[in-house]
DNA sequence: CATTCTAAG
DNA sequence: CTTAAAATG
């Protein structure tokens, strides 16, 4: 293992070809990401989306054309890639995949957003336990452990404007933000938290009613890790590539 | 009757909001057609469209949303609207409606495209001798007429830029264009032929390849008259409301 | 290639 | 409000 950090990037594109429009390869270029981990792609394998900036990697789509995926993208090899966590439900929608990059093995997840009703929240609820578990059994193979991803879920209340009309919406239920308190308790950092503190910094915005305006966001994108450092996580709010901001930090191998 | 002539436009808008996008309004504003006929309306009744300008009328949408659909728009009073030829076909898809302004019964009608297959085509074939039948039955009551709408037939080898690699193809099938011959010989004027003779002159160009640019058209909208004399005819190929031209003329009813 | 509708978020 | 896809032309 070497020094030199690796510079890693999260973020839900809320349909790849839609943040390849808004400007994704620019602000690619400019930050100059080591591993970029995105979520929503919403697209077939596009192995040439940045392929010119060198990025290569995984990609899982969802079987059903158009709806979720997450790609775990690279400027430097990738080996030991993982397609999916396996769960039957999670894998047909591509939520979840994984690879190490200079020894750290980096994962994108993205979990259900349970906004659009019973349903889906059931499925939500259900996901949480098994992703904890397969999370668990991932950290204890020893490997230092990158996870970035879309959680749909806030864990304080500064993490969300306006907490308390929401405590009855899903993204802010009680038995979530227990789900997540426990999920970091099983050895995960929350980087975003311990390097920016208790301030509000969010990471996604409705497109509904001006709330990028209005800053009525919530943070639900993580960067969470184990086993190394991170430092200079950073929330691009401007970058407006979809809904959801870029989350980016510095991750130091010898720690 | 008094001898002011009626500036009467036909429009294939390809989605009423979009051609308002585009820039309806102030085409109308701006070119102050009495009478608007419009095709593939692609909407639910929309009475404020244009009511700013002065223009109420009647509507004929499609069962399915969002799928055909005509209009008749008058800035003078309509009477006698009728809605449908009728026939159970053409009617669940909107797509003839008529009514009197200035003792001209005024026709908006669009005629199915058969390119998308057998079955569309089929349909196409059935309605036309229908659709003539209607017609006839119509010039019998010996009120004026001027029906303005898409076709989907180009008569001539003049009124496309490829007649002889169409041949084949709907729109310009021999079949079609006997039945467009007949049409006329019931005792309909094809204005736009009368005023602008055999000139090349298209109402309608593909979205695909440039089709535009390179002014490959059609002649497939129409303005046909009885009992009333039409000059000024004119295709405002500039306008770019949608992927037609309106196509307009003024009437004069002490013909 | 462009439109509107749908499902999803 | 936005995305991608589906159907249709």
């Amino acid at each position: 293992m070497t020094d030199v950090p690796l510079k890693v990037t999260t973020l839900n594109v809320n349909g790849l070809r839609s943040a390849l429009r808004k400007g994704l390869r620019d602000w690619a270029a400019r930050e100059q990401p080591d591993v970029l981990l995105l979520q929503e792609v919403r697209a077939d394998p596009m192995p040439d989306a940045l392929a010119d900036l060198g990025y290569a990697g995984a990609w899982f789509p969802a079987q059903k054309a158009g709806y979720s995926g997450v790609a775990v993208l690279s400027r430097q090899p990738v080996t030991d890639v993982r397609v999916g966590m396996p769960h039957a439900e999670m894998d047909a929608e591509g939520r979840v995949l994984s690879a190490v990059v200079g020894g750290v093995r980096f994962v994108s997840v993205y979990l259900p957003s349970g906004s659009s009703g019973p349903e889906r929240q059931g499925f939500k609820d259900r996901v949480l336990g098994d992703f904890q578990d397969w999370t668990a059994t991932l950290l204890a193979e020893g490997l230092p452990v990158v996870i970035g991803g879309d959680y749909n879920i806030a864990h304080q209340q500064v993490d969300l404007k306006n907490w308390r009309s929401n405590q009855k919406n899903s993204g802010f239920l009680p038995h979530e933000r227990e789900w997540m308190t426990a999920h970091l308790a099983c050895g995960l950092t929350d980087t975003h938290r311990a390097c920016l503190g208790e301030a509000a910094e969010y990471t996604w915005w409705s497109n509904r009613g001006g709330a990028y305006a209005n800053n009525v966001g919530w943070r639900i994108d993580y960067l969470l890790a184990s086993g190394v450092a991170v430092q200079g996580v950073s929330v691009d709010r401007d970058a407006r590539l979809s809904d959801h901001a870029p989350l980016s930090g510095l991750i130091h191998r010898e720690a």
